[in-house]
DNA sequence: CTTTAGCACTCTTAGCTTGTGAGTGCTAAT
DNA sequence: ATTAGCACTCACAAGCTAAGAGTGCTAAAG
């Protein structure tokens, strides 16, 4: 399966070229750009010998070649070369970070909004899954009559929050009932909050059995809720910036399905990766309608759990530069993630 | 300016057939389509009047008629007649909207998804401003030696978080810090939290000084961040639908200006609305790119402030179908967010 | 005096034809 | 093994034509 040195120099021109240019690209071209010191029929010939390999594709019986996905696989595997972010470009990224660190979500958004300014592809960003975590702190505070705000600090620094519904009670006794529920469903671990609550329950046979009802189901609902809200996305716009969406309807398809937002969380579900950055490209791609298209992702930790960042983009994507973007970005995150 | 009976049925047909079709509209079409007892050729002779009177437009020299700015402005103005949405439309909007009842954010986000995906427009709402408000509650948590979450809870229920770095410190000391600015920066209206800032400064020399100065300077930069946090949109794959677009450039320029979010936020601001659905139509936008194309929009109050929900189309835009799902959702809003 | 039928004219759009150019595969010479 | 030469293929753009939809005007009819 090994391509001899002069072969792998072709393969690799004929992806940079085509990922620069989006035409297909010929023998002549070959020859010129990337002078190896043969003439173009010689690469002709080389070009068949990879076509039959599997290596390269023709789009028509005349005219250049174009990469397969096998072609960009060995490229990916074997020939490319890594690439550094411009001096300028790390600092405008790290610039953006700094400038954002409040929050988690801010930190995620400023990511998303990194990747898809230095790409001309589509950033996403899946906020770390909630499983392996507890419950930093519970708060009940007042918030108008007959309903009270309830505020939540994973121990992850995430924090959410929900208006619920409780009989009216004085300060005093929301405070009671805030110090009972951090007692007792603090730092206990997800898969125990709702025995916790039970017993809790059980307990206390109090009018305020109600309010205690309802914070343990809303703990529990995060646990699936939250990484619906969790997706962060970014550059779409991007993508109509590619040649290949000439016509509207293969675009519109697919944006339709990625703002709804299951698609990427699909596809970082049955992904199996291997490498850090990982890359999967066109058929590669567990989910149909990604399979014209390749993926860029990285893995980030907070806390125990861990998120993604990723770049979507045309099988024809700068998938050195990519690589490059997206490791910064790791880089970046767990550096101002520290906690 | 006012026009005759007959003159006006056929503007309104005319209207109301190119929203139908996007197909420029002959007399032909208006007399079979919408039988007002007139040959095309009195038609063709009211089109001609029309035209000059500045409500129909021609593409080109010979081939039916479409509005023009003012001809959608009056069909708005004098001549739709308002719909209602379908019992089970309605459902389930509010359906979509009930299992969200959690916080503020998801109530948003909610409303985005309905107008969306009832429409084929681009949906956005923008949350409320925070110029008039104060805040109910400031917690500061111990996160990580040397770290502290900050939660700071508005009068009208947004939560908002940071994490800020602190001098190491015992959880005691940092619930006296936590309840002294609770003490002085709650139920303080926003102009006045940095003076309150400095004299709390002032009189506290103790090591806590960097804290508070922190959280003030947060607090603070919290009107204006959140302006540019608090804009949710959704259905950008809409516009793909709308025949306008068949050429991706023109979709382009908008989606990027959009997506970025200062687009929207400066038509709010540009924008002085009269009535409650406001509509504004192409050339009536103040912003350049909006100029080819009509909002929709409406108002929604949450604790002083108020916020806007919209739908931004083609000016071959369904208007009586906008109209009621605006205010559809206006209701919904006001009534699920209640405090 | 308003409405209508008839007709010549305009303009877009789709489909077809043609020419050009880039690129290939094969063969024969180096 | 490499290369030059050549016939051949195919996509794409440009130009052309025919069809169809719609108009404006004129003259007849109510």
């Amino acid at each position: 399966m090994a391509l001899d040195e002069r072969k792998a120099q072709i393969l690799k021109a004929v992806v940079e070229d085509y990922v620069k240019t989006g035409l297909p690209v010929g023998s002549r071209a070959v020859a010129r750009k990337y002078r190896l010191g043969v003439s173009p029929a010689t690469i002709r010939n080389e070009m068949a010998d990879l076509e039959e390999m599997g290596y390269l594709d023709k789009p028509h019986t005349s005219s250049g070649r174009i990469p397969s996905d096998r072609g960009y696989r060995f490229y990916v595997d074997e020939l490319m070369t890594d690439v550094r972010l411009s001096r300028e470009e790390s600092a405008m990224i790290e610039s953006l970070f700094r400038s954002k660190i409040r929050d988690v979500v801010s930190l995620l958004k400023a990511t998303v909004k990194a990747l898809s300014e230095a790409t001309d592809y589509l950033a996403f960003v899946l906020g770390p899954e909630y499983v392996t975590t507890t419950f930093e702190a519970v708060y009940l505070l007042p918030a108008s009559v007959g309903r009270a705000l309830l505020v939540i600090v994973s121990d992850v620094g995430v924090v959410e929050n929900c208006i619920i519904d409780v009989p009216p009670m004085s300060r005093e006794e929301m405070e009671y009932v805030s110090n009972m529920l951090r007692r007792h469903l603090c730092h206990v671990s997800l898969d125990q909050v709702h025995t916790k609550a039970q017993e809790l329950l059980s307990r206390e046979t109090s009018r305020y059995s109600e309010v205690i009802a309802q914070v343990a189901e809303y703990l529990m609902s995060i646990t699936e809720e939250s990484e619906t809200e969790q997706l962060f996305m970014g550059g779409t716009a991007n993508l109509l910036n590619q040649p290949e969406f000439r016509d509207v309807n293969r675009v519109q398809d697919l944006l339709e399905a990625i703002e709804n937002g299951s698609l990427i969380r699909n596809i970082m579900i049955t992904q199996t990766h291997t490498t850090d950055p990982a890359i999967t490209i066109g058929e590669e791609n567990e989910v149909e309608k990604v399979k014209e298209f390749s993926i860029v992702y990285g893995t980030f930790r907070l806390g125990q759990s861990a998120g993604r960042i990723g770049l979507l983009g045309p099988k024809r994507m700068n998938y050195p530069r990519a690589v490059a973007i997206i490791r910064y970005c790791e880089q970046m995150l767990n550096k101002y993630l520290v906690r």
